[in-house]
RNA sequence: CGGGGAGUAGCGCAGUCUGGUAGCGCAUCUGCUUUGGGAGCAGAGGGUCGCAGGUUCGAAUCCUGUCUCCCCGACCA
């Protein structure tokens, strides 16, 4: 927490409430400031003195494993197998394909040499003697190293579907970086799979998407939309990129997950063939999927406040945290004691068909001084228990997402123990909904169907409107020069197409863009 | 990668213009008091001033280079 000091400078705070709000900075003030104040105050990340990269502290990979956890279930549900493919790739494997080079070659880390030598003026230098033959890359992606793979692994019709999966880091040297949101390395799973045909690839790659809507819906508490995006916005060498949108709170537009039909771009480059039932060779149809650590800023961006975090409960490492009232006296021995048959009886339950996550924090300190940094982290439900509590059997418990009373309290409410073991799971099921729909109620209000013009568009997006949303369009679909045309009418605006909703109602009237008849809808926003 | 801003104790900052013993608040530690909702008082510890050169008797301060971060843009699954 930022000191007092500081905080008296912060001119929304001299005028508003009486609430004392743990985060030096408020949305409402300056987001950009207010999300790296998030992450540093709830110990989720922190710079790492190199460009672009940055360690991921407990929380912030506490928070990761539980998606890494939850997600690869889902993956193997799905009949996918896990494996692992090298960090460097061979530089020619990825010229193999056009339009994936073309993609990436402007953001790749090569490795050149494999030796360190003493220069005299220099201090530690790559040896020239140690130069590597062949360039390796560092991987942004490893659909060319998979793919290599596959050519080996499929000989026969018989050897299709096949499906894997990898866990692993990848590296694109971006120009701007904000932590989670874009960084040089990050951590992701990647999905590749190789199919017979168009049609059997084609349901991989909208199986996919569904398990990452449902999985950012039902586990992130992050509404969603869902749809392909426009040929502009494709992967490098894909036949069609699907993508789920989710709105910030400062109404941008974060792609929180892809799911791309590569169709044979990438069986060509590697050879990736089989044998079908009447003895011919024929290219397969692949896909690849993936979600990254970019979703955890999505997390802190949909459900931060301006008390740090709010940690959806199927996330959040610890689901419930106990925080003995401690006084260093002779009534510390049995409060603990208290405490920690509470915690017993918490985690003998389950909630979300596993149990439950607590932990007793028994470390020395004024359980009031340290309830902030698990305010900041977004722990859903937060006990304060002191002597009296534990005489009369009761325990002190706030929620996470309805932390202050009116009177600009923290809204800790008294009830006995046996009523709050009875409810604890309940409430983190109610918790994990509350969020979800509050989040989706703020997105609902904020897509705007309404705008038919150029000028109606331009107006929304106008800047004296700080935080606009999204606004869903007629389109026409067109192509090639027509279709950079509005590219470079949206890049005008700041604008972005997201993607086209796969759920949206049937278009009308004409496209704002080119004028003909609308096919249907896309969404327009500005984007992360 | 272009434009702008910034790096001084764990965090937030002053000091830099005009070179002369490195400061403040919070946090931390110790002691006393306090004790059901973000404690008070007193004392203490902690910094090769991002890094590397240069100018100078002397550099946080001036010069050059470089690294990192933030904002805007370009780029970007």
């Amino acid at each position: 927490m930022l000191p007092e000091s500081v905080r008296a400078l912060n001119p929304a705070r001299m005028t508003s409430t009486k609430i004392k709000h743990a985060l030096p900075v408020k949305r409402s003030e300056d987001f950009a400031q207010w999300y790296q104040a998030v992450i540093a105050e709830a110990e989720l990340a922190e710079e790492s003195g190199v460009r672009g990269c940055m360690v991921i502290k407990p929380w912030g990979y506490g928070i990761w494993e539980r998606i890494q956890k939850l997600m690869d279930e889902r993956i193997k549900a799905a009949g996918v197998d896990n494996c692992y493919f090298p960090l460097f790739i061979p530089l020619s494997f990825f010229a193999r394909e056009a339009d994936h080079v073309d993609g990436f070659a402007k953001e790749m880390a090569v490795v050149t040499h494999h030796r360190l030598i003493a220069d005299p003026e220099r201090g530690l230098i790559p040896d020239p003697e140690a130069k590597l033959e062949e360039p390796l890359v560092v991987r942004p992606t490893s659909e060319t190293v998979i793919g290599a793979a596959m050519a080996r692994w499929i000989q026969s019709w018989r050897d299709l579907p096949l499906l894997t999966n990898q866990w692993a880091n990848v590296v694109r040297w971006e120009m701007r970086t904000r932590m989670f949101l874009r960084t040089s390395e990050f951590l992701w799973q990647e999905g590749h799979t190789a199919h017979a045909d168009e049609a059997d690839a084609m349901t991989e790659t909208l199986r996919a998407l569904e398990m990452y809507r449902s999985f950012a819906e039902d586990v992130l508490a992050l509404p969603v939309v869902a749809g392909p995006k426009p040929e502009n916005e494709r992967f490098p060498g894909a036949v069609a990129t699907y993508s789920i949108e989710a709105m910030m709170q400062d109404g941008k537009a974060l792609q929180a997950g892809t799911s791309h039909y590569l169709g044979t771009t990438f069986a060509e480059a590697a050879g990736i063939r089989y044998q079908d039932k009447e003895g011919q060779q024929v290219l397969c149809h692949t896909t690849s999927w993936g979600v990254s650590t970019r979703m955890i800023g999505g997390v802190i961006m949909t459900h931060g406040d301006d008390d740090g975090l709010r940690t959806p409960p199927q996330v959040a490492p610890h689901q419930i945290v106990i925080l003995p009232m401690l006084r260093d006296n002779d009534g510390d021995e049995a409060l603990l004691a208290y405490c920690e048959e509470l915690r017993k009886a918490l985690v003998s339950q389950s909630v979300f068909d596993e149990k439950v996550r607590v932990l007793l924090d028994k470390r020395p300190g004024k359980a009031t001084a340290k309830r902030w940094g698990w305010v900041k982290k977004g722990v859903p439900l937060v006990l304060e228990i002191g002597g009296r509590d534990a005489e009369n059997g009761q325990v002190s418990v706030v929620r996470r997402d309805r932390l202050w009373r009116e009177d600009g309290k923290v809204d800790f409410k008294g009830i006995a123990r046996e009523e709050f073991l009875a409810t604890a799971t309940s409430e983190l099921e109610s918790i994990q909904d509350a969020l979800f729909a509050e989040a989706r109620a703020w997105r609902d209000e904020r897509i705007e169907r309404g705008i038919t013009d150029l000028a109606g568009l331009a107006a929304y997006f106008a800047d004296d409107r700080p935080m606009p949303g999204w606004v869903e369009l007629g389109w026409s679909r067109p192509t090639g020069e027509a279709l950079d045309k509005v590219v470079e009418q949206l890049k005008a605006l700041k604008l972005t197409i997201r993607n086209t909703p796969i759920d949206a109602t049937p278009p009308t009237g004409t496209c704002p863009f080119t004028g003909e008849p609308a096919v249907e809808r896309i969404l327009v926003a500005r984007a992360y």
